[in-house]
Formats: structure tokens, C-alpha cells, sequence
RNA sequence: CGGGGAGUAGCUCAGCCCGGUAGAGCACUACGUUCGGGACGUAGGGGUCGCAGGUUCAAAUCCUGUCUCCCCGACCA
């Protein structure tokens, strides 16, 4: 291809509105243009990659017997009202109306089109296992889209459904899964971790979250370095802690101060002159019918999730403020742990072990009060692990510091079981010829965002450095004089070799200037360059160089398409 | 949805306080000089200053409303 033809349009300066990296680099180098709120464009370059992304999933996931489909994007919206989850997902799915105030949703993921579908074909258990994918843009109607395509309201995502006769082939198929995840971003040159993860609204139990290490992931993953333990900061779990005061603990008098107006931590922290984690927060939350206190301390979050499996329970919800009122006989913002009702349960999180001389809401309308002592003012009913974890805190399973780094989640697999089998009536018949819910997986991965997370992984201060794998073009011929017959000529028939040599070559025939071409070639990062100037060919030489080692060899021109031949294809399939 | 910021040329922005014929750099067109790391000169094209009202002899500039975009935060007591 030839630039003058190829709809590159690079910027010399940064877009004012991108943030990151990677969106930055990619409205530069002419690879995306926005068209509305997290909607975009993807030019030539960014689609000759997004390509080459698929190609590779496609491989890896033919190869382990999944077949690929193409179901619509407009769904109908009956399917969603069977699982509940029209309802259930919110503003985040995009609705339309027919012409004949008939709805329909937007897909944001296929898990009740391809139900659907599978429990009308699919009869017997000799037809299992079965997976199924698609490649397709999804939509969702994202609270704040941000970073490009990283979190767009369109976006080009990979999806997977499994359909298991039992359990155990489920897991099967999902560990099947989960192997060719890890082939696929080997392959694209990334740098990734699988994490534990928490299912949340799609639902399950089992599933991972495949993490792209990047500094500036929206996504947190605590690991441990002495065990291996590794999980998305949603999920992450702590090892329990004794509540053991340090040794010389005076325990103070528990007093009332008046702190009018101030509910939060941050504020009453302010006022007396404390920090947060001398906090306890005391939070109410609904489960079933029951009202539950929790206490973690001032400056930790309550993991609902966490939360709930302690509870045995499908929801917990924060308590109405009428309820925290009627409960604790103040406003909201006042509550504290040692005065409430016998009938509530009381649960203090793991982070308040150890800690002394608390500052709590004194169950008063705009007072607190100081000098707190847990077992003194106030027995829990339990200790438990109910806070989102953080740097620190102990390891699940070996109790050594868990670290805190952050990733972007290109990829998300989770084991369904029945859930939606069962809400949809989709069945097979067994050997027995009874009729059995299918056990369901589904595996989510984001293209556009493999693409983000490639380019956060590989750039300089100049550009991007492709891997070849899923890199654009493989090579850049740059004849750095157009006005000259023989470097013309030269890059020409260079041009043409690599063509024939099936090399995919890109050849920046506009008459700019030297350094203009090499800052660009620098900024779109086309693994292979090869420089056609006056002085080598006066010598008979041109120079070829990788994006990556900018140290170039000279090549004479007849030989540049198979000196790139031998370096290029062996990167092809995988990491360079 | 709450809080902050911004809408002026294709892009990055100045001008607004203090009202008086709309600017710069980049990009684009032509010509000339230049020509191995984002050249220079000359000439040129391009904007109803987000939109709608209002004040005024006069509004990008002051006032009101509205739309859009960006950032931060979202049942966290």
C-alpha cells in the first residue's frame, strides 16, 4: 500500500481529550477518530491490526473445536425479559423500538441469543459438547466511557458459549478455554496474568479474568509473591487476623463530641484531627429480611460481594436512610457500632483487628464518639473478611503481603452452570432420554482492547512498537528523496520484492521530507523500516532497521525482501 | 446522577476581566529556496466565535437559558 493512498492521518500534537497512552498514540498515528461519546472510527491501520487480532483468535479457538457463528446484534427484547436481565442490566443496555413499539436491546453480550438458539437445534447429548463464538461489536451504554477504545460505548469483543452435557466435561471445555486465552495473547505479545475474578452480574461461580499488566489499568490485581496467589481487587480475599491490642494499649474513656453536620469519615476526620484508618465505619445492609452491621475501618470499602457469600444471600443492599434512622435513632452519617439494637448482627472486618482509641458514630444525630475500644464498648457477633483488599493485607493462603498492580481485562471466562439454561428452558435429552438444563460457560475477550493493552505495553516516547504479529504492516519502505530517479526507483523495486516476497509492506511515496517521514514511521511503528536515501544508493545500499533496535544494517536492495523474509515470518505466528 | 472545567479555522490554542471590522502555530493550495530526524520565504483558501434569547449605537467579549465535550466522584453514612 501506498501512504499518499492509505488515509493515515497523523498529528503532530496530542489530542487535547486523550488521557492514556494508548489512546493518545492511536488518534496520532492515525489509527482512530471519535464519532460520538465512546464511538468510534477505526481507520485502515487500526482495522489491518484489529484483523490480524481476530485471525489469531480465530486459529487458536478452531483449534480447540469451537465453531464460529455470527448471531444478530439487535435482540429481541423478550429473550432478556426470560433471564430477567432486561430489567437487571440496567441503563448500560441500549434500547430501540421498531416501527411496531416492538423492543429491542442492543447487544452487549449473546448469552440469551445464543441460548436461544441452541435450545431449539440442539436435542441429544450425542451433539455435546458444543462452543460456539462470534467476533462482533457489542454495545454498551457505558456511565463514563474513557481512554478510547479501552472503555468505548461500541466496541469489538470476542464472545464464547459453551454447552456441557455435566459439570465435568464444563470444566473441560472451560480449562480448553482458558488455554487457548493464554496461546491467543502470547501470540499478540502481551504481557498478561490470569487472576481470580469475580463473576458479578453475569453469574456463575468459577471464572478468571485475563489482566494485561499495564500502570495504567483501570483494573487493580493483588498477587503474592511467596505463594502465587493472584485476583482481581473485586475478589481478592485476606488471610483472617486476630484482634490483639499492641502491647501498652491505654484504653481511653469512651466519649461524646459533637461533630454537627459532618457525616462522612473525611469530614469528621477534619474536624478532630484524626486519620481515617482511626475510623470505624458503620455501614447498614439489608439482607433478606434481616438488618446487618457492618463495621470496617474509616479509610477500607465494603466488599458487597464479599459480603454476601458470608450472608448466604443472592443481594445485600445498603440500608434505606428511613431504616438507618429507625435503627439507629440518627440521622444518617451517625452511626456507631455500640449502641444499636440487640436484634442486629454485628460483623467487624479484619482490618479493625489490632486497632484501638476508635472514633465511631455515637447513634446520635450530629455527634460521634472517641476512644472506642472493640470488646470493650462492642462484641461483634463475627470477625470476617468483608473488605476490599488492598496492598498489604494478608495473603488467603499463605498469609504474606499481597501486592497491589494494575491491568487491563482483555479477557473474562466464566463457568455458568445452569443459570441460564434453566431460566430459558434449554435442554437435552440424556442417554435415559430425560430432559437435562445444559451446563453453560462463556468466554468474553475485547479485541479493540487487546489492541489498547498492545499498544500500553509497547511504545517509546515516539510512537508505538507494533509486534509483528498483529502489527499493521509488517514492513515501511521510506525513500527519503522523491525527487531523486534512482531512490525512487530503488524503493520501488524494493517495494515490489517484499509484495512478492508476501511480506505486507507499506510505502511512504509522499514527497515530504526526510525527517518528517522518519518521525512518522517512528509514531505508527511498522516493526521493519527500510531507508532508501541518496547516499546508500550511490553505493548500492539501503538500510534496514526494526522499530524496536534502531541500530540499521545496510542491505543491498535485490536482497532486502528475503533479509526481512527470515526475520519477519518466524514472529509472525507469535511474540518477536 | 452530583461536583469541576471547556466549547473561537481540520488540529493545538490566544483574544473575553476592560464591548469597537476575528488571530497565532500546525495542517492545506501555489511558487521559489531547501532536502538523512517534524525546513524557510512569499502569496492564498478556510471560522454565522456551540445554539437561542437579551442588554447596547455596537457582543467572541456583558446577562439569561440551553446543548455538547472533557475531568473527578457515585448508594461507602
Amino acid at each position: 500500500m501506498r501512504w499518499s493512498r492509505a488515509l493515515i492521518p497523523t498529528l503532530k500534537e496530542d489530542p487535547a481529550d486523550a488521557e492514556v497512552v494508548s489512546h493518545r498514540l492511536m488518534v496520532r498515528a492515525g489509527l482512530l477518530r471519535p464519532a460520538a461519546r465512546g464511538v468510534y472510527t477505526y481507520l485502515p491501520l487500526l482495522l489491518r491490526s484489529i484483523l490480524k487480532v481476530s485471525q489469531i483468535i480465530r486459529e487458536e479457538l478452531d483449534r480447540m473445536g469451537a465453531v464460529e457463528l455470527l448471531p444478530p446484534i439487535l435482540h429481541p427484547a423478550e429473550l432478556w425479559k426470560e433471564t430477567g436481565r432486561w430489567d437487571l442490566y440496567g441503563p448500560l443496555l441500549m434500547r430501540v423500538t421498531d416501527r411496531h413499539e416492538r423492543g429491542y436491546a442492543l447487544g452487549p453480550t449473546h448469552e440469551e441469543i445464543v441460548t436461544d438458539l441452541i435450545r431449539r437445534e440442539v436435542r441429544s447429548y450425542r451433539q455435546l459438547p458444543l462452543s460456539v463464538y462470534q467476533i462482533q461489536t457489542k454495545f454498551r451504554d457505558e456511565i463514563r466511557p474513557r481512554f478510547g477504545v479501552m472503555r468505548a460505548r461500541e466496541f469489538l469483543m470476542k464472545d464464547a458459549y459453551s454447552f456441557d452435557p455435566d459439570e465435568v466435561s464444563m470444566a473441560n471445555t472451560y480449562q480448553k478455554f482458558h488455554d487457548a486465552y493464554c496461546a491467543i495473547f502470547d501470540r499478540c505479545g502481551l504481557a498478561y496474568r490470569a487472576v481470580e475474578a469475580e463473576a458479578g452480574e453475569i453469574g456463575g461461580t468459577v471464572n478468571h479474568e485475563f489482566m494485561v499488566l499495564a500502570g495504567t489499568g483501570e483494573s487493580a490485581v493483588l498477587s503474592c509473591g511467596a505463594c502465587g496467589y493472584a485476583a482481581a481487587s473485586e475478589r481478592a480475599e485476606s488471610a483472617p487476623r486476630e484482634h490483639q491490642l499492641p502491647d501498652g494499649h491505654q484504653p481511653k474513656p469512651l466519649e461524646v463530641v459533637d461533630t454537627p453536620g459532618q457525616t462522612t469519615v473525611d469530614e469528621v476526620a477534619q474536624l478532630l484531627g484524626k486519620p481515617a484508618e482511626a475510623f470505624v465505619k458503620t455501614l447498614l445492609f439489608e439482607a433478606d429480611d434481616n438488618t446487618v452491621a457492618v463495621l470496617v475501618r474509616g479509610d477500607r470499602e465494603i466488599n458487597e460481594a464479599k459480603l454476601g457469600r458470608l450472608l448466604a444471600v443472592e443481594r445485600v443492599e445498603m440500608a434505606t436512610p428511613e431504616r438507618v434512622v429507625k435503627v439507629t435513632g440518627a440521622e444518617v452519617g451517625f452511626a456507631g457500632p455500640h449502641t444499636l439494637p440487640d436484634g442486629i448482627r454485628i460483623i467487624a472486618d479484619y482490618s479493625l483487628a489490632g486497632r484501638g482509641d476508635l472514633v465511631a458514630g455515637a447513634n446520635q444525630t450530629d455527634r460521634h464518639v472517641t476512644g472506642l475500644e472493640i470488646g470493650r464498648d462492642v462484641e461483634p457477633h463475627e470477625w470476617a473478611d468483608v473488605s476490599v483488599a488492598i496492598d498489604g493485607d494478608p495473603c488467603p493462603q499463605c498469609g504474606q503481603p499481597l501486592k497491589e498492580t494494575r491491568g487491563i481485562e482483555v479477557g473474562h471466562i466464566f463457568q455458568l452452570g445452569t443459570k441460564y439454561s434453566v431460566a430459558m428452558g434449554a435442554t437435552f435429552l440424556d442417554e435415559s432420554g430425560s430432559p437435562v438444563p445444559f451446563e453453560m460457560g462463556c468466554y468474553g475477550l475485547g479485541v479493540t482492547r487487546v489492541i489498547a493493552a498492545a499498544i500500553e505495553q509497547n511504545h517509546d516516547d515516539r510512537g508505538i512498537i507494533w509486534p509483528v504479529a498483529i502489527a499493521p504492516y509488517e514492513v515501511e519502505v521510506i525513500p527519503l528523496n522523491m525527487d531523486s530517479e534512482a531512490v525512487v526507483k530503488t524503493a520501488e523495486q524494493i517495494y515490489e520484492a517484499c509484495q512478492a516476497a508476501h511480506l505486507e509492506t507499506l510505502l511512504d511515496d509522499r514527497p515530504d521530507r526526510a525527517g518528517s517521514k522518519f518521525a512518522d514511521a517512528d509514531l505508527i511503528g511498522i516493526p521493519w523500516r527500510v531507508v532508501v536515501g541518496d547516499r546508500g544508493v550511490e553505493e548500492g545500499v539501503v538500510e534496514v532497521a526494526s522499530r524496536r533496535e534502531a541500530e540499521p544494517v545496510t542491505v543491498a536492495p535485490n536482497e532486502v525482501a528475503n533479509h526481512l523474509r527470515e526475520r519477519i515470518e518466524p514472529a509472525r505466528h507469535g511474540s518477536d
